[in-house]
DNA sequence: CTGTTAGCGCTTTCAT
DNA sequence: ATGAAAGCGCTAACAG
């Protein structure tokens, strides 16, 4: 039925470690031997199994990827630069959607090691004592992707959330305003979430702004969180002129509560937030924000792992990709 | 270094067959026994190799995808599908990019096939004579994702593209709308492009409207290019009063850049679109659009994939998925 | 219910 | 430059 290594070394009577040869591009071959393996080849429709190739020489050319929703624009820009980076040096990935989920996250690690991937990317919430210990367990490359762990002993790229945040407030600030809200994220996420409310709450600090409980919400990154979050502002007695999302989507969201109040952006309010995804220009008026490369996230931290993979010397294993700040028409001055 | 399931079998004190049939979950294994196993796997921390199942059992448990492009927020959205179900039924997937190019498609096509996939999803451009010539040597079942093929041969799941953009206009028709532009996708794609470009001559035709070439452009699908076809279609002499749009991300462009003109809509002008992403109530005015499902055409792709793979009887195997139309915002009578 | 024994299709020394 | 042969770690008859 299906044709085996066995079939073209018989076929072109050679032995099954020529035509191994020939396949792998091992120079060791006559030319005249390699013609007709190829022809062999040709002639049977030959193709190599791969998973007999894993099982003998314990690499599978495949790496595998947590990521928390591929359906979420932000991650699929990641996965899509993980994924070109891969191609380029001839692996494929194995995708996974993990939700942020501990539980998930951990069960989708192993079957990813079960399989034998060659390399690890994690793209997920905080990293725990047991993902560390699902970790120590793979001997494989491990590469955080938009994430860090607390520890900093494994090899990761993100950007500087807190300093990503704390830019985008000290920009609104320098605008005059003194009254800024923010759209937070989760608490328990340690980048998008906790991160960034850190560095809202140091801009203001810096400036010598009172921190006011009331003036911050937590959404989930969705649309209607922000508009949500909006809302809640808005009915405020004192209302924020400017209000800082974690996320651009929460931003859009805002924005479209504020002109549903009859309010004008940024005429009325300020909006600003970190992401700068391309729907940062597909809004009116378009989103000042801070810029997260995420394509490069994934890019860059595929290939670092390609380097982790091939053991060779990474100079640095725990990269933080420069943010800077796009302005657009969503921030006005006070 | 590795665990192999022999270091088991040993330290429980049985043979391999057993470990094999407790890790297999095969119930013909005393509970005694069945613990004593567990017990060894624990201690030793046992992790089977999935590689070397699947040269033995000639199965993988992956399938593999080809898509377009992953950050394009309608194929995420399929994906996501794609992924869930897999996961349902205990299979991982090997996510490619292949930008609609066929020899990118192609050239996948085999990798995955290579790498032992129990069955493939394709997602792509036109299916041509050289993908059908893949499909074929492939002995693991495929099934054609959002795209079908001309012959209607390969097991496939989709919308009635011709049909969504018919209704489309004839909705703008019934609102009274006689001159109506088009934002098209290439002619090329058989699906996105071709199929809706047909639809809409067809309700024109159906409402006795003659067909206008001036009033077609052709984008790329991107916001951008919506906005640069409705900078066109503004330019006319004679302007449309309606536009429909080929997807969502376009007629969003087209939007915005009639209220950068300084007009409005739906009052000046309306727009609808074919597609219906999240994005289409991310607008002000929202974006009344047919409705595809895409997570749906994800799901039931990878649900028919399930059946297929497990030889099972399926009733339909070329799937239309309904389409209907979302009445938002951005429509108005004329 | 459990063990023995062939492979699965390929890579990889080690010879020659 | 080429071949022989020993696995890689597991499943799947088959026997008992």
């Amino acid at each position: 039925m299906t044709v085996t290594i066995y079939d073209v070394a018989r076929e072109a009577g050679v032995s099954m470690a020529t035509v191994s040869r020939v396949v792998n591009n091992n120079p060791n071959v006559k030319p005249q031997t390699r013609k007709k393996v190829f022809e062999a080849i040709e002639r049977l429709g030959y193709r190599p199994n791969a998973v007999a190739r894993g099982l003998a020489s314990k690499k599978t050319t495949t790496v595998g990827v947590v990521i928390p929703d591929i359906s979420n624009a932000i991650f699929a820009e990641v996965a899509r630069g993980i994924e070109d980076i891969a191609n380029m040096y001839h692996y494929n990935i194995i995708l996974c959607n993990a939700d942020k989920k501990k539980d998930k996250e951990i069960r989708v690690i192993n079957t990813l090691l079960e399989k034998q991937v060659d390399g690890l990317l994690f793209m997920g919430g905080a990293v725990t004592e047991e993902h560390l210990q699902a970790f120590r367990t793979a001997n494989v490359p491990i590469v955080l992707c938009a994430t860090t762990d607390e520890q900093g002993t494994i090899p990761s790229v993100d950007i500087d959330h807190e300093g990503a945040a704390f830019d985008a407030v000290q920009a609104l600030i320098r605008s005059g305003h003194t009254r800024i809200a923010m759209i937070c994220g989760t608490l328990q996420d340690p980048a998008n979430g906790y991160a960034r409310f850190q560095g809202y709450k140091r801009a203001l600090e810096a400036a010598g702004l009172p921190y006011d409980e009331s003036l911050v919400r937590i959404g989930n990154y969705r649309y209607e969180s922000g508009v949500d979050a909006m809302k809640y502002f808005l009915d405020l007695s004192e209302r924020p002129t400017a209000v800082f999302s974690a996320t651009d989507e929460m931003a859009i969201g805002a924005i479209h509560c504020i002109q549903d109040a009859g309010l004008k952006v940024p005429d009325n309010i300020s909006v600003i937030s970190v992401d700068n995804s391309r729907m940062a220009s597909m809004v009116r008026p378009q989103l000042t924000a801070v810029a997260q490369p995420m394509y490069d996230i994934g890019a860059v931290s595929m290939r670092l792992l390609t380097k982790l993979m091939k053991k060779e010397a990474v100079d640095n294993a725990r990269v933080i990709l420069p943010h800077e700040i796009v302005n657009r028409q969503s921030v006005g001055s006070k």
